[in-house]
RNA sequence: GCCAGUGUAGCUCAGCGGUAGAGCAGCGGUUUCGUAAACCGCAGGUCACCGGUUCAAGCCCGGUCACUGGCUCCA
């Protein structure tokens, strides 16, 4: 699972061509040319300082600096704004000026600019070099840019953050200055905007007010607590899970949270990913022969081994194949501090897992119907925006990152471009970014708030299965090794609710609702008949309550609109003399009065269909 | 793990050297009401934790922890 890739990459130091620079729209200019104000304005005032790159991004710009007499903060945004103002009144013309590689270098040596010679060696022979010039301060950059500096018209410093010289651990650190700029202030404002607007669907947030799940300081950080709404969130995509898989021949199994160091150490995981890990518990077990041995345990970080070996606890034949083992498998990874981030990121996991093992013959069928349910999903949950990543290995790793099988490489590889390509699924391809065991498919989504991760993933393992000794019967009677098939279409538990949270804003269809109805008596008089229509309705397995309180009914149904219960019935002595309710549905205001019958024929259906809305 | 920021009641926040505050939620009353907030009252806190400066510390300083924004990493 990994997330932010494509960000990452839009940084890295992937180098664009010139072509692709005369390409850059307005807006590029606009922020690109920014930045250059921006590292103006911070030379300015701290002249000591060395620049690195400035690009323009997404969602605006970053300058990437190296102050030493300085310790950036929010703090200095007014000061350097205030810089950067002075230099766009100062309506400076970006100057270009093509010059030879010994020319700029003489003048970063002078102006002792030394991540900028660096950057100036990785230019190719050939290309032509150029500085961009505004009043005394002088870039090496290749453009383009606005005509002035009088142009950037809107612009916002946002953020500093550490950012590691070409994004390298080892390399000394940075301090980066995030900012966007807009063609004009409208535009900006309506970003702005929309951040707010972003920061209110976040999943930290709706998680919290709609008491989905929690975190606690003794529980530990990273692992999430389900409050009782949340479980109810978890429990039926569980029942999806489970359903869709039964339909596909899948059977369930269920396997323990830890296993022995062994073996880990035959799946290969452990030198691969130890590190992310927790470390593992230790314990004396004493022998027949009386001697003691120290045995190790981890949890596991991943179903696969335990699946692998349910494959192999007794003979098998071909004739059971494909064999499709799924559990929701509960996992444990030590991941960085600072990378845990609410449900997206955690320590503790639940994934819709499953392994296929299947004969050669049988895989590119496989991998399609594992694409096909991906698309069945999404379907279901309105998921429009989606990239199919498909990762390959580079040759030039084999037997680092990735297991030394040149030859299963290329063939996996080939047939899943091919079954990609036969089903003309959108997807791009990424080299060197496989799992060390195979090549894989990971489905990037967007959540409402623009964030992009891997939602789900779908990876062929060709190396694990001969690691474990996995065999079966051939036709001919002799032995085989099957390929395996990875696939977690829903992702985790965490990460698929707080991408769904983020998705519906916390408005959940009625299959998914916590509080699918809740009524609502007008008065006392009515709340026997509420009562009795509480019972019928749990009884069908409606998620149904009665609002006893005294509040006035203004009051009930205000609470059940800011608790998003799907669906309302407001419940007065009309209602109950004629066997109906009041219908007001969450956001949608008042539905009309309908025969109860007709109501709950209704609700029974949008549930049973899992209806979208 | 690294850089920066934040941490005051269940939640949202005010207070920034001089006796801890508000709204909402909660609890107890009163009210029984027709489509987004009835009224009155009560309670609620070692101001994240540990140490320091000071006559006096939510407030200043140092450390720890957690969270947040990035970086790195990610089966």
């Amino acid at each position: 699972m990994q997330e932010r890739k494509i960000m990452a990459e839009e940084h890295s130091v992937a180098r664009k061509t010139l072509e692709d620079r005369n390409r850059a729209s307005d807006l590029e200019r606009i922020r690109h040319s920014c930045a250059h104000i921006m590292a103006a304005a911070v030379m300015r005032i701290w002249p000591g300082s060395q620049l690195d790159i400035g690009p323009s991004t997404s969602e605006g710009f970053y300058y990437d600096f190296d102050i030493p007499e300085h310790r950036l903060s929010p703090e200095d945004f007014p000061r350097i704004e205030e810089e950067m103002k002075r230099i766009i009144k100062e309506n400076l013309v970006f100057q270009k000026e093509v010059k030879s590689r010994e020319e700029v270098r003489s003048i970063l040596e002078t102006s002792g600019q030394k991540f900028k010679i660096e950057r100036l060696a990785d230019i190719p022979e050939g290309e032509e070099i150029s500085t961009y010039t505004i009043g005394d301060f002088l870039d090496l950059c290749a453009g383009p840019h606005v005509m002035r500096t009088g142009n950037v018209k809107a612009y916002k410093l946002l953020r500093v953050a550490a950012a590691y010289y070409r994004g390298k651990e080892t390399n000394p650190q940075l301090q980066r200055l995030y900012g966007t700029a807009f063609a004009n202030k409208t535009e900006l404002e309506e970003w702005l905007k929309m951040q707010e607007e972003a920061k209110r669907r976040d999943h930290r947030k709706i998680g919290k007010e709609m008491r989905l799940f929690a975190f606690d300081e003794d529980v530990g950080p990273g692992l999430p607590l389900w409050l009782p709404k949340g479980g109810i969130l978890v429990t039926e995509l569980e029942k999806l899970a489970m359903e869709t898989e039964f339909q596909a021949g899948y059977e369930r199994v269920r396997t323990p949270h830890l296993a022995k160091e062994s073996m880990y150490k035959k799946s290969g995981h452990l030198p691969y990913y130890a590190e992310s890990m927790f470390p593992p518990l230790e314990m004396k077990e004493t022998l027949n022969d009386g001697t003691e041995k120290m045995e190790r345990y981890y949890l596991k970080a991943m179903n696969c081994p335990h699946h692998h070996k349910i494959f192999a606890s007794y003979p098998r034949s071909y004739r059971e194949l494909p064999l499709r083992l799924s559990e929701y498998g509960c996992c444990y990874r030590y991941e960085q501090s600072g990378e845990l981030f609410g449900l997206m990121r955690v320590r503790s996991l639940q994934m819709n897992d499953a392994h296929i093992y299947c004969t050669p013959e049988q895989f590119a069928s496989e991998f399609q119907a594992v694409n096909e349910m991906y698309m069945k999903y999404f379907k279901i949950f309105g998921i429009k925006k989606y990239l199919m990543r498909f990762s390959t290995h580079d040759p030039k790793e084999l037997g680092h990152k990735f297991v030394d099988e040149p030859e299963l490489w290329k063939e996996t590889e080939d047939r899943v471009r091919n079954v990609l390509k036969d089903s003309g699924i959108d997807y791009v391809e990424i080299p060197n970014e496989a799992a060390f065991y195979g090549p894989k498919i990971d489905v990037q989504v967007w959540s409402a708030i623009g964030r992009e991760f891997t939602l789900a993933t779908n990876q062929v393992d060709f190396a694990v299965p001969g690691r474990f000794g996995l065999v079966y019967r051939t036709r001919e009677n002799t032995e085989a090794t099957p390929l395996c098939i990875h696939r977690a279409p829903l992702g985790t538990h965490e990460r698929f609710i707080g991408f769904l949270i983020e998705h519906y804003a916390g408005n959940f269809p009625l299959w998914l609702a916590p509080d699918q109805v809740r009524i609502l008596p007008i008065g006392n008089e009515q709340m026997e008949y509420c009562e009795a229509l509480r019972k019928r309705m749990r009884a069908d397995g409606i998620r149904v309550s009665v609002d006893t309180s005294g509040d006035k009914i203004g009051g009930k149904i205000r609470n059940a609109e800011v608790d998003k219960v799907h669906t309302m019935f407001v419940v007065g002595q009309k209602e109950q003399d004629a066997n109906s309710v009041a219908v007001r549905r969450h956001g949608k205001g008042d539905q009309g009065v309908k025969p109860v019958e007709e109501v709950l024929a209704q609700i029974r259906q949008m549930i049973a269909e899992r209806a979208s809305d």
